[in-house]
DNA sequence: ATAATTGCAAACAATTTGCAAACTG
DNA sequence: CAGTTTGCAAATTGTTTGCAATTAT
């Protein structure tokens, strides 16, 4: 067996760990707020937490009329805004007419960095931009209290696949 | 008169010589392009330039029909994509489900700092995120090419209005 | 005069709501 | 069993398009 090989394995392996244990805080959390575990939402948390990309309420449909026929929409809107008010998932700043949401791997503030071919994205936390933010309050008088950062462009797999 | 007063009247004259030079050059721009300077149009850019706010074409239908009454909200719409086509208006990232627009100040890459409670917002350049980049691009082999930058918080005025 | 623009109505897209039947704890 | 959740259909909201009448250059 090659080498690449094994770290594939491997790697999937360390996905499914660590997909199994944020699916049982996630499901705590839904409990704890009297909320109830229906199949429907434990489809939908295994693709949510599993995804490396943010997803629509219309590609999460798509993707899940193979794995739970009849699945409606709508239960995936009312889902969606469940785990958004549980902090589970986060909603990301896209350019298009529908939202889009990511599984909220980072608890703290953070930031994304969001691949413009694919759509993975990456989290950060580090954002050192107090300098920046006490020179813009002291020049316009604001006083700041939170920021939004985004990052795009291309993931190191997106570069290799010579499309422009 | 008061010293309040004076100095009122004479932003209130520094905003009037600006608005008019800034529309100037819009409507250059307009018919540059074989674009015809209507009505509707003059009203729309005569808001969007003072507005020191955000605007939806919603508020935009609303506000104008005193002014213009009759306007309909599919014109707004269309002038809209225009001004954005000429790279006149840039559109805000906002939370809500529809659409912002800001008459662009500052042609060049720039930023926005919002205010949580009345909506204003100031540009800035300024924003030195090359070393950040570079550090996030080392870690993940990601190649940027562009980043999204905004604070909110309340601006000077809204600071000393007490609520909250 | 001629091509662009307007506003209506209607189409479209994304999201939300009312409700009866099905299901979880 | 009680209260939640589901999925349907229908309502809402935001935006776009077809088209005949109007208007700016």
């Amino acid at each position: 067996m090659s080498h690449t090989a094994i770290m594939l394995i491997k790697n999937h392996f360390r996905l499914v760990i660590e997909m199994e244990s944020v699916m049982k805080e996630i499901t705590a959390k839904l409990r704890q707020r009297g909320y109830k575990l229906t199949p429907q939402r434990r489809t939908m948390l295994k693709l949510i937490t599993t995804s490396q990309k943010h997803l629509t309420p219309a590609a999460i449909y798509e993707r899940l009329q193979q794995e739970h026929p009849g699945i409606g929409l709508v239960t995936i809107y009312r889902t969606l805004g469940i785990l958004a008010e549980l902090g589970v998932i986060c909603e990301i700043n896209t350019e298009s007419s529908s939202r889009s949401y990511l599984i909220r791997r980072v608890p703290e503030h953070h930031h994304h960095l969001i691949c413009s071919a694919c759509g993975a994205v990456t989290d950060f936390t580090t954002c050192d931009l107090k300098r920046l933010e006490q020179r813009l309050s002291r020049k316009t008088g604001f006083k700041i209290d939170d920021h939004f950062l985004k990052f795009t462009g291309r993931c190191q797999k997106c570069q290799k696949t010579a499309l422009a």
